[in-house]
DNA sequence: CCGGCAAGTCAACATATGTTTACTTGCGGC
DNA sequence: GCCGCAAGTAAACATATGTTGACTTGCCGG
């Protein structure tokens, strides 16, 4: 069927849908991400244990040292992972497609079944440079939001639209943690069909369309 | 001036306004658990020690475990203080008047400057006990919540209610964490003048005034 | 005035956790 | 085929942290 030789999966059923090679950085690299940004999401980073990520991973938790430096370090690039992320949706997201983009965001799962990467974004690490990295994410994603209903930087009464805006993303985040990691009934097992509708009421209220 | 005994301060200077007595349980007692509630809404509860609650509240750390057994006691006794001052509000709130309420709760640093006890709502300890007494502290509130605008328990159709009041509920916390932990401008200076507006148009664009 | 007891302190302990170091394994080019 | 080097592993270490137990202090009723 494929090129790839004959691996023996980590279990006795091979779980992955895509067999991984035996030793490859960049896939090794990926699937600590990949844990490490749902762990981050659902439990936090102070709750989340270097151990637990590798375990998830199937890796060595030493490697966690040797790609990302830190653990602090492995929680920058989910952050900015999740960044990328989340402005790539809030660039191409034409401004009367926002509430589908957001419940879009909440209600998928991921690929992996991940937990929303919006948790991530409150998570916080204690660290000044994620701080950072978290604020400035938050910041670039609320002022495009802002100037898709016609926020320009420094237009008098403009503040307005985006405090406005970061209301907007506060709620988002905060229905994805009441979501995925509270697990509050019935939002939790709310579909993204559910979703869309009270999101286009709650972005319209504050954000109306110009 | 008081029969109070004099009693010298913790520090040179008495910076409290009410001198405490110098050996009161009941009075420790409280100071362990404000300490615990700014910083567990802070924080989080993993980044939070004991050592930190203890130094803050000016008292010895080994009576956290006396007073409240243990750390988790500890949460859990500042989960119900903070789910019965949520009840209490919401409870008393002619529905007309929930946004502002909420936005008070936000913008409220509270007697003792403390962060917005919202945000402990969604702070997690990893304990079950915990864990079901915030969920039942938020299953309350919004079925408060929803209750001022129409909603009954079972009633068809009506689970949409619900869904959408537990969505202002997180939106609310969302804006009280995106203040006060993350410290996200503008949004974090806005006073709760500048809330309330927007808030109101949250809230009535997800749950309509009958 | 004083003895009992609650309130508070101190130091030690067990453990969980991030990180490092020395070692082993196996893939890929020659 | 085989050797070097990257990929991965295992164990040890240092430390931070929750908790406990023995000890001290000072308030209060008699």
């Amino acid at each position: 069927m494929t090129a790839e030789p004959p691996v023996p999966a980590t279990g006795s059923t091979d779980g992955e849908p895509a067999q991984r090679r035996r030793r490859d950085a960049a896939e090794t690299r990926q699937l600590l991400l990949d844990a490490a940004r749902q762990r981050f999401a659902r439990d936090g980073y102070a709750a989340t244990t270097v151990r637990d990520i590798a375990d998830d991973a199937g890796v060595n938790v030493a490697l966690i040292s040797r790609y990302f430096t830190s653990k602090e370090g492995l929680f920058e690039a989910c952050l900015r992972a999740a960044g990328d992320e989340l402005r790539r949706t809030t660039g191409q997201t034409p401004a009367d497609r926002v509430p589908e983009a957001i419940a879009r965001h909440i209600a998928d799962l991921g690929a992996a079944g991940l937990s929303s990467q919006l948790s991530l974004l409150l998570r916080s690490s204690g660290d000044a440079g994620a701080d950072e990295i978290r604020r400035a994410v938050l910041v670039r994603s609320s002022e495009q939001l802002a100037a898709a209903r016609g926020w320009r930087p420094g237009e008098p009464g403009s503040e307005q639209l985006l405090l406005r805006a970061q209301m907007a993303l506060a709620a988002g985040i905060g229905v994805a943690v009441l979501r995925s990691s509270i697990r509050l009934e019935p939002l939790s097992s709310a579909t993204e069909q559910d979703l869309v509708g009270p999101l286009r009421d709650l972005v319209d209220a504050l954000l109306p369309p110009s």
